[in-house]
RNA sequence: GCCGAAGUAGCUCAGUCGUAGAGCAUUUCCAUGGUAAGGAAAGGGUCACGGGUUCAAUUCCCGUCUUCGGCUCCA
């Protein structure tokens, strides 16, 4: 996964002293927490008591910075004992230093592992006591650091200041929050100017932004926050990416069931995810004293279906389907356009099966997972979660040993690019995240198959084997868009807002060169032929320029366009605008070649036209 | 939830202690138009909401809501 050479990473590492020097030369009281090399570039946090800096003071941070790279101080590395370094620390009034030295003295370590820092004077993991411990300095600015740098201040590459925000001192709620200044740093200006290039065209690609230029979805202050209303044009996404998951698990013998959205407390004190999930909407009733949850998962539910009958063996597996929305009250400042919701809608599933079906069902999710990203043209690949030695697994550890060389074997005999996260399992048993990569390399978590050894225990679940003994099921929980919200969020980034024909919430709009009688009749004549082959359209009869319409049309992303005048009618061939990632064509058809063409692309959920 | 920033027309944004403006969008009219913006006029705002200071608040202060950038969290 090292993707940065030593030499980026000395140039980034040394920017990120190189700040905090300019910023010590500005603000003299500055006390330092941690500043490691982080994708793209680097971060310091700072604390200035009552100052609060905020972006404008960049201009002034950078130029003092630019002095200190003319000033071509070298970097000069200096070992002190743990004492002398516990000295340095409080004579020069860093208390975050003198915590993380305190640290390294009592404990061999700063418990700082997960945040690859490299300015400790330890390696990540060590846990031998330290004695020495290395600095560096760069004219006056000293700096608890293991390395390494660049030789002097002059040799870092291309850097800017990028944003500015709040974080935690050792990333503890309950800790002091300090300012974390952003910088992007490169070795030459080029790559800076492409990464400052890409980050704007993030931006055209939000999917916030989409949303509302597409008219997709919104929100209301009067609905609450983290609540997406979707307007018909995202509604047709949303149905229509559902329609298709259900279609995929109907071929794979999944049984479609319907559940409440709200069930007893209990439920869920039963099932273990009451304590384990504050983050949940109470109801209460007015006629009786129970209290009830908005559902934040249905595999609760699932379970209850299960369990309403004994089952034969012969009758495994067991598996249910249900699209449909949960309530989950995320804190106000996780929520993130669509993703990151409170009514959040999946396409969830479970099978409930012996342990000798888990190979062939985790195949049939995978394959389904599989087929499914490759038709909309997704790139993709999965984390493998396993157990490591804490030993906070719930279950019978033979049964995890067993289905985590299955869940191996599946990845491999299925050809799936894995990479295996120990220690990321879940508590009731190993899982698979698939992580679709968008067109601007950025990784989201949305499908998810995941064994469970628990839930069946808590519940009691049962089923007669052969010898008329009752076994425990192993239940498999399943999504394959994951959330809906957060699929959309990340397909809308991923195809900026150009999606195929099947999901084109309009798929031809129809642009009349000019209002006269004979021109609106032919218009209205397609309208009905395209309604009649269930083809999603709308007419621009309005009195503007032809090529207005057609920017509007382009605008919107609209698959097809087709403009309509004297010539259409005389020929009564149409020559559709055919958006410009769907191919290129510049010839006239008869009309039922083209609507032919748009049902066919539909049905069969093509990403390129047909008729180029 | 925490730190910081912000909220003015449907959208993108100017602006001011004396109750507001542009462009796009909308509507109407003119132009009969041919593949990414033809022209003109009109309508449209409790300046997020509530409270305070003031002769006067959209403007200053406080609170609430919402949004944005991060942090933390994500069964």
């Amino acid at each position: 996964m090292q993707t940065t050479s030593p030499n980026l990473e000395e140039t980034r590492h040394s920017l990120a002293h190189i700040m905090a020097s300019a910023i010590i030369r500005l603000w003299p009281n500055a006390k330092f927490g941690v500043g490691p090399v982080v994708d793209n570039g680097f971060y310091y946090d700072v604390d200035l008591g009552e100052i609060k800096l905020s972006e404008d003071d960049f201009e002034k941070i950078e130029s003092e910075m630019k002095k200190i790279i003319a000033e071509n101080e070298p970097f000069e590395q200096i070992e002190m004992g743990i004492e002398q370094a516990i000295e340095w620390a409080q004579q020069s009034e860093q208390p975050y230093k003198l915590e993380l030295l305190n640290d390294l003295k009592r404990e061999g370590t700063t418990n700082l592992k997960d945040l690859n820092i490299l300015e400790l004077g330890i390696a990540n993991g060590e846990t031998s006591k330290v004695e020495k411990v290395s600095f560096y300095r760069n004219g006056d600015f000293i700096d608890l650091c293991r390395g390494p740098h660049v030789a002097s201040t002059s040799q870092v590459g291309a850097f800017k200041l990028l944003r500015i925000s709040g974080a935690y001192w050792r990333g503890q709620t309950n800790k002091p929050q300090m300012q974390r200044i952003y910088g992007l740093a490169f070795i030459d200006g080029s790559e800076l100017k492409k990464q400052l290039e890409l980050i704007v065209l993030a931006k055209q690609r939000d999917h916030r932004k989409l949303g509302l230029e597409l008219d997709l979805f919104t929100f209301s202050e009067f609905v609450g926050s983290g609540l997406p209303l979707f307007t018909p044009r995202g509604s047709v996404l949303r149905e229509n990416l559902s329609a298709y998951s259900q279609e995929l698990q109907r071929k794979y013998g999944y049984e479609r069931v319907w559940t409440p959205h709200i069930a007893k407390e209990e439920l869920y004190k039963k099932s273990g995810h009451y304590d384990k999930f504050p983050e949940r909407f109470s109801v209460s009733s007015t006629e009786t004293n129970e209290k009830f949850m908005m559902k934040p998962m249905n595999c609760p539910h699932h379970i209850q279906l299960f369990a309403r009958k004994p089952w034969s063996y012969r009758e495994l597996p067991v598996r249910y389907m249900e699209n449909t929305t949960n309530y989950r009250d995320e804190k106000s400042g996780e929520l993130h356009g669509l993703a990151r919701v409170r009514s959040l809608s999946q396409d969830d599933g479970h099978v409930f099966c012996s342990e000798k079906h888990i190979e062939k069902e985790l195949k049939s999710i995978i394959k389904m997972i599989v087929t499914l990203y490759e038709v909309l043209g997704l790139e993709y690949y999965a984390h493998l979660s396993t157990r490591d030695k804490s030993g906070q697994y719930l279950g019978d550890p033979a049964l995890w040993e067993k289905s985590e060389v299955i869940i191996r074997q599946v990845a491999q005999d299925t050809d799936l690019k894995t990479v295996e996260d120990q220690g990321e399992a879940a508590f009731y048993g190993p899982k698979i995240d698939f992580m679709i990569r968008d067109s601007l390399q950025r990784e989201w978590q949305c499908a998810t198959v995941q064994l469970d050894f628990v839930l069946p225990e808590r519940f009691d679940l049962g089923y007669i084997d052969k010898d008329g003994s009752i076994k425990r099921p192993v239940m498999i929980h399943k999504a394959l868009l994951g959330s809906i919200e957060r699929f959309l969020a990340v397909y809308i980034e991923h195809t900026a807002g150009r999606f195929p024909v099947w999901l084109a919430p309009e798929q031809v709009r129809i642009l009349t060169v000019n209002q006269e009688e004979n021109t609106i009749s032919f218009a209205n004549d397609l309208a009905k032929q395209l309604r009649q082959a269930d083809v999603r359209y709308t007419i621009d009869k309005s009195n503007q320029s032809v090529s207005k319409k057609i920017r509007s049309a382009e605008l919107m992303k609209i698959p097809y366009s087709i403009v309509i005048g004297d010539k259409e009618i005389e020929t009564k061939k149409l020559q559709p605008r055919i958006r410009s990632d769907m191919g290129n064509s510049h010839e006239a058809y008869d009309i039922d070649v083209f609507i032919t063409a748009i049902v066919k692309e539909s049905r069969d959920r093509l990403l390129k036209s047909s008729l180029s």
